[in-house]
DNA sequence: TTTTTTACTTATCAGTGTTAAGTACAAGAT
DNA sequence: ATCTTGTACTTAACACTGATAAGTAAAAAA
């Protein structure tokens, strides 16, 4: 039997209640999907990328294992939304730290600290996106704004303006950067097990001045 | 029966023929010991740390898999096995280049030029050292001559050389190390995915200069 | 010749990522 | 109100993993 048609703008009762009911569902699997990834997030900065599992996020939100892949389509594919807000959080605060000063050598320092300080309060996170899946790094979903290149870029600029102020001799510039952050990412990642974060803070400070001046110009 | 007794120094022909038998079948366990290792070592280098089953191990060289079992206690002991020929080898080069020059400085280029090139070459193996398995650094098994922590005294020594030729000035001498160590740490771990090897040979020249004239007393 | 030891294998357990098939219930159509 | 379709989820299963216990055939010792 037809419907009775009620004509509101061409629409009929039913179907507003057709979409209104299709947008309630629509929000239940939002909800659980982010259900989903605040459990993996939480099982991964507990665990560990090695004994991160499906099952276990299945199992701490109360569901089958096989719910997760209606929503992702794989591990790697629910681990790199994970990395992606840690990601985030991460272009955040080297962008404020670059913005913070116009200075090229200050602005150099503040965002070596910068990144030292996100690579040790977050291990996991920077583990992930800088050790265990750099190929995360060239996902081309992470968030348009703060991807991987272009923080280098940010700090290949920083480089410039310093040789542009003849604070850096010229020179090759993303050579400069190149090595910049090979020194802040050495000093993250030297083996956790032989390093208390004191020790590290030491290391930080010299890294950043031997580094910096190391490319004075004299 | 007692057996037919000539003796010959106190020990009978069965003595000698039980003494052959035994060493004979203690050689072959070794020369299986070593089999195992050797597939490991390789197929480790095949497929990665990730990828690396007992299994497969066992499979290569004809075997059940619960065969490993009787030469290694556990997947970490025949991968710390494994490991620890990567560390022979590389702490022979890092000493090497540090005998090769007494000017401090040369023998720090050296050193760090050397700590480089063996991560690059051998990358699975400086994973397993220096990223995945850094407990491996504590582990009392460590052959005697070139643990990790002696190889980072004689880095030291090289930054107090340094320090008392009064190229550097004076200051925290493990501080420096850590720093110079991160540096190379740095290149060489530095998103494999990203770098290629001509980009890394140029950063480790630039880290090696900025780090070492960083240092430089003005 | 009988017993014991050695070297190895098969069967098994608990766990992993992932897919296919099945099920219970709600939505939509007539 | 009934029938059909689709949605959301589950159970069962596959092919792996590290690891252990029990079993077996042959060699050594008695």
């Amino acid at each position: 039997m037809g419907e009775v048609v009620i004509t509101t703008g061409g629409q009929t009762r039913g179907d507003r209640v057709r979409a209104a009911s299709k947008q309630r569902r629509s929000l239940q699997k939002q909800e659980l999907r982010r259900l989903i990834l605040a459990a993996a997030a939480e099982l991964f900065l507990e665990h560990g990328y090695e004994h991160f599992s499906m099952r276990q996020v299945a199992e701490r939100i109360g569901y089958s294992a096989t719910t997760i892949y209606l929503y992702f389509e794989h591990k790697d594919d629910l681990l790199f939304e994970v990395v992606s807000d840690g990601w985030q959080r991460f272009s955040d605060d080297l962008l404020a730290a670059a913005a913070a000063t116009d200075d090229p050598l200050e602005r150099l320092q503040a965002m070596g600290r910068v990144y030292v300080s996100f690579g040790l309060n977050n291990p996991a996170v920077y583990g992930l996106m800088f050790v265990q899946r750099t190929d995360f790094l060239m996902h081309e979903n992470l968030h348009s704004k703060g991807k991987p290149v272009d923080l280098f870029v940010v700090l290949c600029d920083a480089v410039q303006a310093a040789v542009d102020a003849g604070i850096f001799p010229p020179g090759d510039v993303v050579g400069y950067g190149d090595a910049i952050w090979a020194g802040v990412h050495g000093i993250v990642t030297l083996c956790p097990s032989l390093f208390d974060d004191e020790r590290r803070q030491r290391a930080v400070e010299i890294v950043l001045r031997m580094t910096l001046d190391g490319l004075r110009a004299r």
